[in-house]
Order: C-alpha cells, then sequence, then structure tokens
DNA sequence: CAAGTTAGCCAAAGCGCTTTGGAACACTCT
DNA sequence: AGAGTGTTCCAAAGCGCTTTGGCTAACTTG
C-alpha cells in the first residue's frame, strides 16, 4: 500500500493525501479525518526510503563507535544505551551505530552528515579541545555532546554531570575525617571527566592548604586489573595514602582485592569512595564492605540525550545549551576517619 | 556531485556510468577506467538514499534491542558489539539498533522489514521456540542467530558455542578431583544457554551416576547480587556442595565474595569453575584465587557474525549452516580435589 | 554478402515520497 | 458587477539512483 494507491482510492490526488497526513494547514478538517482513517484502517506507513530521498531527513540519530583491534567499548557503554533505548522506543527513533577507526573517526563522521543517513548524532567521551566537536559543529548537522570538553572557541550543546563538584565533595568528606593523605586512581587523564575529577579533589585539598602529590594520581583504563595495580603501587609507599577516591566501580573491585591482599582493611587502614555510574549488575552496597560512591545514573542521562537529541531535530532545541546534573554523595561503610 | 554531473562532465548517459561503477560487464574497460578515474577524482559517492529507493537495499544490519524500564541490556552486549563493528568497520557497513518494548519485540521487527531498514538481521539470547526466529524465517530477511534455539520445525544459520561440551567438561573435572556435591549457579533458566549448561552438568553426573538435585540449581539474571545470594543459599545447607560451576564471571564475584562472607575459602572448601566471555576490564586470572574458566570470546563472535551476516547479505552464504564453536577450559586455582 | 551476434551505449521509466506553483471555487467588499 | 481574498485541492516536477528495453555499429558466420 503506497500513496499512489491511497490517493486513488480516496479520489483524492498524493499531495492533498500527503498533506493531510503530515498535519499541513491547507487541507480541510473533514478530508483529513477520511485520509487518517483510510490510512489506519489500510496500515498504510509511507516508505522512509523514498522519504528520506524526498527530504533528506532519515528519522534516525547515529553514533561513531570507535573500534579497532586494541579498542575496547566501555562497559558504560551499554548502559547509557539502556536509557537512549528507553526514550527512543517510544518515539520509533533507530540508532545508527557507525564503526570506525578509533585513529580515523573523521572520516566516518563526514560521511554519515553527507549521506544524510541520521538526522542527529551525539558524541561522548569527549576531550579538551576535542576535534570531533569542531568537525561536527562545522560540518552542521544536530548533535549533543554525552561530557564536555574544554579549550574551545564555541559553544555547544551538551549534557554532563558535575563530576568536578563530585569528586571535590568525596575528598572533602574524606578530609573532614582526618585523613591527609588522599590519592586518586583516575580514569583515561585525556578525558575531560578525568580532568574535571582531579580538578575536584586538589580543589578540596586546596582548600585544606595540600596538594595532591604526583605520585598520588593514576590515571589509567577502567578495568579492574587496573585498579588492583594502582592501588597496590600506593598502598606500598612509604607512606601510603589513607584514602583512595576511585572513577570506577570496577576499578574499585581492583582496589578492594589490592588492600586484601596486602592484609589490610578498609575502612580501618583505608578509607574507598568510588564513583558509581549505576550498572545493574554491580552495586556498591554489595562491596564485602559496602561503598560509599558518587552517584549518577549514566542510564537516565542516556535518556536525556536523546530526548534532547529528538528536540533539536524537530527544532524545539537550539543554540548551546549546556546541562550539568548535581552527583549524589553516598556515604556507606567504606569510609572512617583516618588511622592514628 | 550526483550521478547526473558526473556523467555529463564524461558525456555519458548515467546508465553507462552506473553500470560502469557497479562493475557490470555491458560496459568497455576502457570507458569504465574512464568512469572510475572521474568518480574518484571528483569524490563521487552515489546517495545512500536515493540507491536505497531504487535497489531496496539499505547496506546496514540491524539488531532489535529490547528495552523497557525494568529491563537491562546485558553488559556482554558490548563485547560483542566490538566484535561485530571489527568487521562492519572496514566493510563500511553499519548497524541500525531499533529499540523496541522487550514484551512486543515482533512490531519491531515487522517494521524493520517492511520498511527495508536493513538488509540483515541477528538475533541474540534465543530461547526454545524462539518465536522471533520463526517471524524473521517467514519475513524472509537475512539472518543469524547467535546461539541456538531448539523445538523449531524448520533449519536456521546460527553460531553457537559448545555450552553443553564445555559445561560437562567442567563438571567432568570436578567428578574426577572427588567432589560428590556439585551445584550450578547458571543464567536465565529460559534461555536456550543456559538450558544446555545445565544439561552437559546432568550429563557429567550421570555418566557418573549422580544426579542434579532441584536445590542444587539456581537460575538467575547475572548479577554479582544474584551470584552472591545462589551461592548463599547453597552454602548454608546442612551438606553444602564441594564444587560450584557458575555461568559467568559477574556472578562469580558475588560467589566469591559469599564464601568468604562464610568464613570459607576456595579451594579449599569450594571449587569453583566459571564461564569466561572474555571481558577486557574483568580478568579471571586476577581473582582473589585464579579462576577456573570455561572460555569462549564473545568478541571473536560478534566479529564472525558480522562476516557471515554480510555473506549472507550477498548471496555468498546460504542455508541453515549452523556454527558450534568449541570452548576452552582453562584450569586455575579454583578447583582442587574434594574436602575428606 | 545477407543474416545473425555481440559489444557498447543510451533514453526513459521506474522507486514512493514531498513540494512548488497554480487552478477552481466561494465568499467578501466597494 | 468587478476586484480582491481565502480556502481547498491538484498536476507535475523534483529527490538521485537502478534497470528495462532498445538502438547502433562492428563483428561473425554460412
Amino acid at each position: 500500500m503506497n500513496l499512489k494507491q491511497l490517493s486513488h482510492m480516496l479520489s483524492l490526488s498524493q499531495t492533498t493525501v500527503s498533506r493531510a497526513l503530515n498535519g499541513y494547514p491547507e487541507v480541510s478538517e473533514e478530508t483529513r479525518r477520511r485520509v487518517m482513517d483510510a490510512a489506519k484502517r489500510h496500515g498504510y506507513r509511507p516508505n522512509p526510503s523514498a522519504r528520506r530521498l524526498a527530504t533528506g531527513k532519515s528519522g534516525m540519530i547515529g553514533y561513531v563507535l570507535p573500534t579497532g583491534a586494541s579498542v575496547d567499548i566501555d562497559p558504560h557503554f551499554v548502559e547509557f544505551l539502556s536509557g537512549l533505548g528507553d526514550y527512543a522506543r517510544s518515539h520509533e527513533l533507530d540508532l545508527v551505530l557507525s564503526p570506525a577507526d578509533a585513529d580515523d573517526e573523521e572520516t566516518t563522521y563526514r560521511r554519515i552528515v553527507a549521506n544524510r543517513q541520521v538526522d542527529a548524532v551525539y558524541i561522548s567521551s569527549p576531550r579538551p579541545a576535542d576535534r570531533r566537536l569542531a568537525l561536527v559543529n562545522t560540518l552542521g548537522i544536530p548533535f549533543i555532546v554525552h561530557g564536555r570538553s574544554e579549550g574551545l572557541d564555541f559553544d555547544y550543546p551538551y549534557l554532563d554531570i558535575d563530576n568536578e563538584g563530585a569528586f571535590h565533595e568525596a575528598a572533602r568528606l574524606l578530609l573532614q575525617l582526618g585523613h591527609k593523605r588522599l590519592a586518586l586512581i583516575n580514569g583515561n587523564e585525556r578525558e575531560t571527566f578525568a580532568i574535571h575529577r582531579e580538578r575536584g579533589v586538589r580543589r578540596a585539598l586546596a582548600a585544606s592548604g595540600m596538594t595532591l602529590g604526583e605520585r598520588h594520581i593514576r590515571s589509567v583504563a577502567m578495568t579492574e586489573e587496573n585498579g588492583y595495580r594502582a592501588a597496590r603501587r600506593l598502598l606500598e609507599e612509604a607512606e601510603p595514602p589513607t584514602a583512595i577516591v576511585c572513577s570506577s566501580l570496577i576499578m574499585a573491585l581492583g582496589v578492594v582485592r589490592a588492600v586484601r591482599d596486602l592484609g589490610r582493611a578498609i575502612p580501618g587502614d583505608l578509607s574507598l569512595v568510588a564513583h558509581d555510574d549505576v550498572f545493574p549488575w554491580l552495586r556498591p552496597e554489595n562491596f564485602p564492605v559496602p561503598l560509599s560512591t558518587t552517584r549518577s545514573s549514566i542510564r537516565l542521562a542516556g535518556a536525556r540525550v536523546a530526548e534532547r537529541l529528538a528536540a533539536r531535530i524537530s527544532g524545539l532545541e537550539e543554540g548551546a545549551r549546556g546541562e550539568v546534573w548535581p552527583v549524589d554523595l553516598v556515604v556507606r561503610g567504606s569510609v572512617a576517619g583516618a588511622p592514628v
């Protein structure tokens, strides 16, 4: 059932039927009702390929997926995706993942824009002066950044959480508990979120007249193993930290293991706070000692990004609106006063 | 730069240019070279929307993503996706994720097929007599199943690992070590992979004249918490199992925690084997006691599924070929002889 | 050398939609 | 009555590609 057939059986022109269906004003209410009815009755659905060709709109949102033999997709991605799906489902929006060589995402961005494969894209894990943002900005496709960049000479729409604030609060709590030697096990230092978190910790320390030594900060990919290694190194120093702030639950698993291996205890010898993106399959309250966290659901962020992308596509949202979500600090058993 | 312009500047018809570019035989080699050259020089790329409309092919593969407030996407998904991306990238294949209400995926399958949004789909986590398979089979879209169904009255192409064999081997090893009381902490019992794994364990037990009691098998969603709970229940029985086979590393985390909470030890009091899908962020050798596993890279499976989908799209692969990969049993410190 | 092939090219008709530029009609206003 | 103003609809021209059904010229074949 296509437009031609439908319009023929209604004895109307394709023009009128098309307009009736798409809500244009130059068609009488009565006709519109007739058309709508017939369309529903016969299950008419406009052919998306044809519509695309005519309008250039695809009804899909895009994401360029960095891949490569040594590139691992972040497990956070799947949770973000859940959220995106939650929203997209109810709006019949599909998501196109375009795999790209992690060393050359630009070509892929250019391709999907030139081909009009998607109406909007989102960008995640931005870095300072991220070239992808400049690129999509000049290419002129609607986009939202999940996270933030820095040092760009233009504004852009984004959704981020208050990473600096969160880690500032976490560090401040530990300082209030009397800890003098803090350490930070962070994610990839080239990504903005990690920079912001470090900044938060430093700011808290500075307020107490302290600083974060080079040796007390580790930036690594967020795996259990890296968490373990970083923690061991820190804890095997002459004057080990008495508190650690850690950028992910997965790394925190490794930290906990390291502490055990060294025969120390949480929170007796070490207080631990980690960031929790809220995974359904790994919950901080279920750590051997319930873990204090800075918590922000990455899934909700996914839903919100989808919502805003949809708004931008339909022209409801414009300009470079940034949105920063506050982060909860949830205190559980893994923190205590500094050992004497 | 479109076909019209290109053909005009070559003083050829659109027909000829199109055919030259698409490798049809009715064009002379010399002309073809001229056309290819000009196309490359001017960076001509056929408009995919137009091509789609004309051919009905989209150059994308699809996946229907079950979503819903209480539906969590499996973290395995992201690893599978990595593999898919590895292959797809080098072939400029995009992946379309169509979010669907988890209770009604059928509508979405029908939509993407009717709309010709994708050239092929893959289906994951199949159940026995899975209706999705019957559906895509009758809809006539090329597809590959990642995993297997059972009790269907038609054959279908799939890629699966030898879950039964893997768990049979794992159980057999434990039996050989003298264990008499085995337990299985499995994934969702409605999914075929879980059924196969249970079957493997039962078969090994049967060979030794034993059976797996109802109470010694738990089927749960694969989270750390569920692993913990299942293990606690098992271990708090009067005659607790001396060995556990577990369907995922994530649940194994919980098992390890439960064992510790109860003051027992691995492998002294309990031997543990788990299935490892090979996550980069959580490795069995880094468990407090290195974990014995049945190992199979889900990422490689993703790449292979993409490869076969591409082959089916281009007509290179046909029929209902099933492919079953063997699984490695990797013995590490978490297994030992049964306690006396 | 006439008839039949074949190689190489082309014009035009789709694919199914949106959108432009009227046309027809009824109605109001001076 | 004639001009002006909406309202409601339509024919046809795109969008940019593929593919059908020739057509021409050159090349075999008996």
